[in-house]
DNA sequence: AAGCGCGCCAACCGCGATTTA
DNA sequence: GTAAATCGCGGTTGGCGCGCT
């Protein structure tokens, strides 16, 4: 059953397309509309099949589409909707007015991709990649090979588990900043451009623990200066404008409400994508698509307890006193 | 200058979903 | 109800341009 594939119509012209078929297909869509993709090549009087059509059209002739640079906006929009729908480009495309799924499919993939990887999460998931997370394994190994030590060398005991703890804390804090903060580029993680508080974006915590890992860098931490951390102030709550970045009106509201039905689902949310929170866990497998076919609903999608990720530490680190009972349960 | 490797991106392919007869 | 036709999506390919040796 089917049809016969685009390429097995004989005679048809393939490959890149010349100027003159360019402006055929767009006189003729401009008079007529497309109206049936199958017909329009010989209505047009195109050597093309007409998906061929299709495609050239949609993903390049189109007057509505917008060329040039992704600026930073969105690719920061791009990577928070990859990160709830995975790789549902036409449905990232609805979110980006002027740009084609094609085209943010090439972006994500020559891109993006490798920015995500540079900063050590996982394209796919969104999260920390696992060799990263290794590391905190790693520091259990430290502290237990270190326990062992001082039960052989009593003498020095107390103060060599001592700073096997603080260097577990301060290679932890390292990995988180490695998370938050690779390479400087901290905004690639705020969907809402550098115009927020940093308190907004839990920064406020990050640059202290930077900080603080600076001050390390010549030495481990004293007691004092991680006990600084039960200073820090509990989890903000986001003033509304943040809640709904996008919620402007507009194109964005317009983009989602042609999207597909995943997207109808995640408009129709009070609050919608467009409070999409950062890195939320969701791979293809596991992403917010799936959680939609669970009957996932919207609280316990915003819920991040709903999720198991480095991230539910860093909340916890956020949210409870930062005390060294909190690093020793983390570590342990 | 020539050869090579690599990155980018337009276009193609195959398949599933939807529409139509 | 069913098969064919059509559409649209996501993955992949191949050609081009550019930088390096």
């Amino acid at each position: 059953m089917g049809r016969a594939p685009c390429s097995d119509e004989s005679g048809l012209k393939k490959g890149p397309w010349t100027p003159e078929e360019d402006n055929i297909l767009v006189d003729f869509i401009q008079k007529h509309g497309h109206g049936s993709w199958r017909a329009l090549p010989k209505l047009a009087g195109l050597n093309r099949c007409g998906k061929s059509c299709r495609l050239r059209w949609t993903n390049y002739l189109r007057p509505d589409i917008k060329r040039g640079k992704f600026s930073e906006e969105e690719q920061q929009l791009i990577i928070n909707l990859h990160a709830v729908l995975g790789n549902k480009w036409s449905a990232i495309a609805g979110h980006l007015p002027g740009r084609t799924d094609n085209e943010i499919k090439n972006f994500w993939n020559t891109h993006l991709k490798k920015k995500l990887l540079q900063m050590g999460l996982d394209p796919v998931t969104h999260q920390p990649r696992s060799d990263h997370l290794n590391l905190l394994s790693s520091l259990q190994q430290l502290l237990t090979a270190t326990n062992i030590f001082t039960n052989t060398l009593e003498t020095n005991a107390l103060r060599l588990q001592s700073d096997a703890t603080e260097l577990a804390k301060l290679q932890l804090l390292h990995n988180m900043l490695q998370v938050l903060a690779p390479a400087s580029n901290l905004d690639l993680l705020n969907p809402f451009g550098s115009s927020l508080p940093d308190e907004v974006l839990g920064l406020d915590q990050c640059s202290k623990l930077q900080n603080i890992y600076n001050s390390c860098s010549t030495g481990f931490l004293s007691q004092n200066q991680f006990q600084n951390f039960e200073g820090l102030p509990q989890q903000q709550s986001l003033p509304t404008e943040y809640n709904n970045p996008m919620n402007n009106g507009g194109s964005n509201r317009r983009s989602c409400m042609k999207s597909e039905k995943v997207d109808e689902q995640l408009c129709s949310f009070s609050t919608p994508l467009d409070s999409l929170p950062n890195l939320v866990s969701a791979s293809p497998e596991c992403s917010t698509v799936k959680q939609m076919e669970n009957m996932v609903t919207p609280n316990e999608f915003s819920d991040p307890s709903s999720t198991s990720t480095t991230f539910e530490m860093w909340g916890d680190f956020i949210n409870e006193e930062v005390t060294d009972a909190f690093w020793k349960d983390l570590i342990e």
